[in-house]
RNA sequence: GGGCGCAUAACUCAGCGGUAGAGUGCGUCCUUCACACGGACGAAGUCGUAGGUUCAAUCCCUACUGCGCCCA
C-alpha cells in the first residue's frame, strides 16, 4: 500500500453549488485512489494485520456491465471497504474469464463478416485473433467497475488464459488424471449442433414447449394373430428418433402386452428387428400407450435402459444436427425436416396411429438455445463423487457458511445427485486438453509438458495433442487459489488462502461454488471461502426478468450518468419502434412514470446505495428506478448538510480528535448517543449479510437525526449560545459529520472521499477515507438520558408542530405556547430546552413551562405529548369548526385504542399468563390514552372562544 | 412429479408472538438565511383465504388459492 509520504496532491476543490454533481465528483477520486495504491493488498511479511479476502466472480470477457455485475461490485465493494477500513488487509482479487464458447462465437462473427470462417484460418491464426480481440475490446467491463467505484486491487486482475492460469488448469488436470478422477470415456452427452460442442449438465436449461405426442404402429414379427396382436403401437415427442431404436419397452406387468414378451419388431425404414424388453423403471403403464419405443443413442433414459438390457446404441445424428448415413432415406436432413418426413413416412406406411398436443420440456443450451442433442461421444469426464463428498462435508460442519442458510439446502441437493461432469468441448478458445494421443499404440500421454517428446508407453514420438479445450467452469472452479499463483506456493496463497467471503448470485451456485469447493478442497485441503454469500436476481420492477425482447434491462450507466427514456429503448430495442418500445419500457417501470423525460444522472453513490437498500436474501429484486431518485437526493442531501457544516467550522480552528468530544448541551450529548447506535448498526448489517440494515441505520441517521434535529437545534446555539456552547456544538458537529461520512464511506465512497477532504478531521487521519478507520460506538457516546429527554422534547415540538400545521399557520406567524408538566425533572428540561422549542415551534418568545392544572390561557388549544400538557394560543387565528374536527378525530382515534386496551386488560387469562411487564406496559398506555382523552374532550369545550 | 420461496399502504420492499414500518408516490401548507434534489404536517393497510395453537397471531402450525424459481 501506498503511504501519506506519497507527494501527489489530492485533487483540486471545486467551489461548492447548492447542488451535488456526482459527474465532476467521482471520475477524480477514483483516479486518486488508484494513485494511492489505496486498494492494494499487503504480502509484507512485516504487515500484520488479518486478511480480509474476496475473489470478484471473473466477469465474461465478452460481456458488458450489467445491474447483476452492479449489484455484485457493490456488495463486495462494501464488505471490502469496511472490513479495509476496519484495518484488516483487505484483498478484492478481480479478474476476467476466458468465457470460451461467448469468446469463440464473437470473433467467428466478426470473421464472417469478412467472410471468412475459423477453419480458414486454422487454429493457431484463430487463437492469434482471439487475443487481439480481447486485448482491444475484450474486458471492458473492468473500467465500467470501476465507474462504480470497486476498490479491486486491479494490478492483481488476472484472466484465466493468463500463462501461469494455465499452468494450474493443466497441473490440476494431470494431477486429477492421474488420481484416476478424470477420464476419457464414450457415453451419453449433451450436443449443442450449432456451438458444436457436448455441453455439460447445467450448461443444459430446460424450457417448456407446446409439442405432440406421435403415436405409430410397429409391426410384430411372427405374430401370433388375434386383434390388435399384430402391432405394438408406441408414443413418442421425438418421432424421427424411431430410426434409432433398438428396442420397445413395456411393463413387466401390463396385462395388455404379455403375449408379445420375447416378440420382435420390424423397423418399417431400417433393416431391423426390434426386441420387444419389459422393463418396470422405465415404463409408466399409464402414459401413453404402456410401450415405449427406446432410443439408447439419442436418450438419457433410454440409454440407461439399454445398458440394463445390453441394447445397440445407434447415433442417428452428424455432428451439424443433420442425419447420418444409418437413416435410410432420411440421410442428410436436419432433426426438424426429419421429423416431419418420418411421420410422413409412417402415414404413408399406413403405420400413423394418433397424436394429440402435449406439453414437454425441451433442453437447450445455455448459450445458443439450441435444443439440445443427446449423442453419443467420447469425452473427457471428471469422477465428480470423490470430489462431492469433501464439499458436501464442508458445508455440514459449517467450515463454509452458506448465507441464506436456505441455499444449503440447493447446495447439498445438486451435490448429492450431481453427475459426472463432462469437461471436453470442442472448441479452439480455452485451455486445450493436455492429453497427447499416440498414433502408433494409440496410447493417451496426459502430462504437464507443452511438447513431450516421446510416447509414455511405446517411446515413440508419433503424438497428436488432443484438440478439444476444458469447459471455462474447470479454470473457474481454481478462481481461489489459481488467482493466487497455484500451484506455486506463493506468499499471497500463503496469506489469502482459504478466502473469507465469496458474494455471488445464487444462479450460479452450481455452475461456479460447487465447484470452487469441490476443486478448492481437492487441490488446498482447505475450503475455498469461510461464507458464501448469495443475493438475488435482479428484475424489471414488476418482478420480470430483464431480457432484450423484453424491452425491461436497464443500463446501470444509464442511472449513473443520467438518460432520456427514448434513448433508453433505443438501445434496449433497436428494431422496434420508439413509441412500442416506450411503452414496453413504461410498463416494466411504472415509477418512471414520476420521472419526466428520463433518469436524472444519479451518480454512482446513489445506485450503490439503492442496491444496497434492497434485502439481499430476497430471491428477486425489483429494481425500482425511483427509488434510484431517492437516493440521489440523500447524496444531496449529505452534500448540503456539509455545505451547511462547513459555514460554521471553515476559518474556526476547530479542532477535531480521535475521541468524541466532551458534550454539556443535550442537542450534542445526543447526537453523540445517536450516532454510536447508527454506527455500530451499520457495521452489524454488513457483517451479518444485511446490508439494508446497515444502509437503513445510517440513512436514518444521517437525515431523520442529524440533518432534522441536530442540525436544526445548532442554528440557535450558533446564533445565540454562549461561546463556550458554541465551540462544544464546532466541536460536536466537527466531530459527527466526520464520522458518519466514514460510516457512510462503504455504500457511499465518492461523496463521503470528496466531502471528507473538505472538513475537518482528526490529524491521525490518512490520505484518503478509505483508509480511515471505520467509526465504532467508541466514536459516539451512549447517553440514555439525553435520548430519553430528547424523545420528550421532540413530543413536544412535533405536537405543536402539529396543531400550527392544521390550523394553517403560516410560518411567518408565531405563537403563544405554553407546556405544562407534572414532574419537575420535565418542567426543568422544558426550561433548559426552551430555547429549542421556540425556535422549532416558531413560537412568539420562550414556552411558558408551567406546573399542571391552573387557569388555561383563554383561546389556547390543548394537545399532549407524552406527560406534557401542550397548549398552544390560537386566538383570533383560526376556526372553531376545524379544531373541533382535529379533537374529534384524535378523540376517535383515542376510543380506538381504549378499546383495545379495555378488552386486554380485562381479560383475566391474559392478566395471570402474560409476562409482568407486559401488563405494565399495558396499563401504562391505557392511563396515558385515559388522560389523553380527558384533556382533548376538555378542549371540545373551550373553541368557541378561537374566533375572539 | 420432487424441492424451495413469495403473498404486508397506490408502487417497491423491510419487519415481527404483545395495539403495523420505510422509501417513493398522494394531500395540505411553506421559496424561514445548507438543501424546493427542501421543510412542516397529514391521509392511506380486514398484513392472500379458511381453520388450528396461544392470555395474545400479520408473525407459529395445517389446508387452500395465486405467483415465481430450481431439479427431474
Amino acid at each position: 500500500m501506498s503511504d501519506a509520504n506519497n507527494d501527489e496532491p489530492a485533487p483540486e476543490k471545486t467551489e461548492l453549488g447548492t447542488g451535488y454533481q456526482p459527474a465532476e465528483v467521482e471520475p477524480k477520486w477514483y483516479a486518486f485512489w488508484l494513485q494511492h495504491g489505496v486498494f492494494e493488498a499487503s504480502i509484507d511479511p512485516n504487515d500484520t494485520r488479518l486478511p480480509y479476502t474476496i475473489t470478484l466472480p471473473p466477469p465474461n470477457v465478452t460481456g458488458s456491465l450489467h445491474m447483476g455485475h452492479a449489484l455484485v461490485v457493490t456488495i463486495e465493494d462494501v464488505l471490502v471497504r469496511h472490513k479495509r477500513m476496519q484495518g484488516r488487509n483487505a484483498l478484492w482479487q478481480p479478474g476476467i474469464d476466458h468465457a470460451g464458447i461467448a469468446t469463440q462465437l464473437v470473433v467467428e462473427r466478426q470473421l464472417a463478416r469478412e467472410g471468412k470462417s475459423r477453419h480458414d484460418l486454422g487454429r493457431s491464426k484463430f487463437i492469434e485473433r482471439v487475443w487481439e480481440w480481447k486485448a482491444q475490446s475484450g474486458g471492458r467491463i473492468a473500467e465500467q467497475m470501476q465507474v462504480l467505484g470497486a476498490s479491486a486491487d486491479w494490478k492483481r486482475s488476472k484472466f484465466t488464459m493468463d500463462p501461469e492460469l494455465q499452468a494450474a488448469v493443466r497441473e490440476a488436470f494431470v494431477r486429477l488424471h492421474g488420481e484416476g478422477l478424470i477420464y476419457r470415456a464414450t457415453r451419453l452427452i449433451n450436443w449443442c449442433t450449432s456451438c458444436r460442442t457436448a455441453l455439460s449438465d447445467v450448461e443444459v436449461e430446460s424450457e417448456e414447449a407446446n409439442g405432440e405426442l406421435y403415436e405409430f404402429a410397429y409391426a410384430v414379427i411372427d405374430a401370433d394373430g388375434g386383434a390388435g396382436a399384430n402391432e405394438l403401437v408406441v408414443a413418442t415427442t421425438r418421432p424421427e428418433t424411431m430410426l434409432g431404436d433398438t428396442a420397445v419397452a413395456v411393463h413387466p406387468d401390463d396385462p395388455r402386452y404379455t403375449h408379445l414378451h420375447g416378440k420382435k419388431l420390424k423397423h418399417p425404414f431400417v433393416d431391423r428387428a426390434i426386441p420387444i424388453i419389459t422393463d418396470a423403471i422405465l415404463v409408466d403403464m399409464a402414459f401413453g400407450t404402456g410401450a415405449v419405443k427406446v432410443t439408447p443413442g439419442h436418450d438419457f433414459n433410454d440409454f440407461a435402459t439399454g445398458k440394463r438390457h445390453q441394447l445397440e446404441e445407434i447415433n442417428i445424428l452428424n455432428l451439424d444436427g443433420t442425419l447420418n448415413e444409418r437413416t435410410a432415406q432420411f440421410q442428410g436432413l436436419s432433426v426438424k425436416q426429419a421429423r416431419s418426413a418420418v411421420k410422413k413416412a409412417l402415414a404413408e406406411a399406413g403405420l400413423e396411429r394418433a397424436a394429440k398436443a402435449h406439453k414437454l420440456q425441451l433442453p437447450r443450451c445455455t448459450r445458443s438455445s439450441t435444443v439440445v442433442e443427446p449423442i453419443i461421444s467420447t469425452q473427457w469426464f471428471v469422477d465428480t463423487k470423490p470430489l462431492a463428498e469433501p464439499a458436501l462435508a464442508a458445508v455440514r460442519d459449517k467450515r463454509t457458511e452458506i448465507i441464506p442458510a436456505e441455499w444449503e439446502k440447493t447446495y447439498e441437493h445438486f451435490l448429492t445427485n450431481i453427475q459426472d461432469w463432462c469437461i471436453s468441448r470442442q472448441l479452439w478458445w480455452g485451455h486445450q486438453i493436455p492429453a497427447f494421443h499416440c498414433q502408433d499404440c494409440k496410447h493417451i500421454t496426459v502430462t504437464r509438458e507443452d511438447h513431450p517428446g516421446v510416447c509414455e508407453k511405446c517411446l515413440r514420438s508419433n503424438l497428436v495433442q488432443d484438440p478439444d479445450v476444458l469447459d471455462t467452469w474447470f479454470s473457474s472452479g481454481l478462481w481461489p487459489f489459481s488467482t493466487l499463483g497455484w500451484p506455486k506456493q506463493t506468499a499471497e496463497l500463503e496469506r489469502f488462502y482459504p478466502t473469507t467471503d465469496l458474494e455471488t448470485g445464487y444462479d450460479i451456485l452450481f455452475f461456479w461454488v460447487a465447484r470452487m469447493m469441490m476443486m478448492g478442497l481437492h487441490f488446498m485441503g482447505e475450503v475455498p471461502f469461510k461464507r458464501v454469500l448469495l443475493h438475488g436476481m435482479i428484475v424489471d420492477e414488476t418482478g420480470d426478468k430483464m431480457g432484450k425482447l423484453k424491452g425491461n434491462t436497464l443500463d446501470p450507466v444509464d442511472l449513473i450518468y443520467g438518460a432520456d427514456f427514448s434513448a433508453i429503448v433505443q438501445k434496449t430495442m433497436p428494431d422496434a419502434p420508439v413509441e412500442e418500445a416506450l411503452a414496453k419500457f413504461r410498463k416494466a417501470y411504472p415509477s418512471s412514470a414520476q420521472m419526466g423525460k428520463g433518469f436524472s444522472a444519479s451518480g454512482a453513490d446513489a445506485l450503490r446505495f439503492t442496491l444496497c437498500s434492497y434485502s439481499p436474501q430476497a430471491k428477486r429484486i425489483a429494481l425500482s428506478p425511483a427509488r434510484v431518485d431517492g437516493y440521489r437526493k440523500f447524496c444531496n442531501k449529505i452534500y448540503n448538510a456539509t455545505r451547511f457544516s462547513l459555514t460554521y467550522l471553515e476559518g474556526q480552528s476547530v479542532t477535531v480528535e480521535d475521541a468524541p468530544p466532551p458534550a454539556a448541551l443535550l442537542v450534542n450529548r445526543w447526537i453523540l448517543s445517536r450516532l454510536a447506535h447508527a454506527v455500530e448498526a451499520s457495521t452489524r448489517g454488513i457483517e451479518d449479510y444485511r446490508l439494508d440494515d446497515g444502509s437503513g441505520a445510517l440513512y436514518h441517521f444521517f437525515w431523520d437525526e442529524f440533518c432534522a434535529w441536530f442540525v436544526e437545534m445548532t442554528k440557535p446555539v450558533f446564533l445565540h449560545g454562549t461561546a463556550e456552547e458554541q465551540a462544544e456544538t464546532r466541536r460536536v458537529l466537527a466531530h459527527v459529520l466526520e464520522s458518519a461520512l466514514r460510516g457512510l464511506h462503504p455504500y457511499a465512497p465518492f461523496i463521503t472521499e470528496d466531502l471528507w477532504q473538505r472538513i475537518p478531521r482528526p490529524s491521525s487521519r490518512p490520505i484518503s477515507i478509505a483508509l480511515a478507520p471505520y467509526p465504532s460506538a467508541a466514536d459516539g457516546r451512549v447517553d440514555l438520558q439525553a435520548e430519553r429527554d430528547m424523545v420528550a422534547l421532540m413530543a413536544v415540538i412535533g405536537a405543536a408542530r402539529t396543531v400550527r400545521s392544521e390550523h394553517e399557520i403560516g410560518p411567518s406567524d408565531s405563537v403563544m405556547l405554553e407546556l405544562r408538566a407534572e414532574a419537575p425533572a420535565l418542567r426543568a428540561l422544558l426550561e433548559e430546552q426552551s430555547r429549542f422549542i421556540s425556535f422549532l415551534v416558531r413560537s412568539a418568545g420562550a414556552p411558558a413551562v408551567v406546573p399542571s392544572g391552573g387557569e388555561r390561557p383563554k383561546g389556547a388549544v390543548l394537545t399532549v405529548a407524552g406527560d406534557v400538557d401542550v397548549l398552544v394560543n390560537l386566538r383570533g387565528l383560526v376556526d372553531p369548526v376545524k379544531e373541533t374536527e382535529r379533537v374529534e378525530r384524535k378523540l376517535k382515534k383515542i376510543q380506538k385504542d381504549l378499546d383495545v386496551m379495555a378488552k386486554r386488560l380485562g381479560n383475566g387469562s391474559f392478566l395471570k399468563n402474560a409476562p409482568p411487564d407486559v401488563v405494565l406496559e399495558a396499563n401504562a398506555q391505557k392511563s396515558a390514552l385515559e388522560r389523553e382523552q380527558a384533556n382533548l374532550s376538555e378542549s371540545l369545550k373551550w373553541v368557541a372562544e378561537l374566533k375572539e
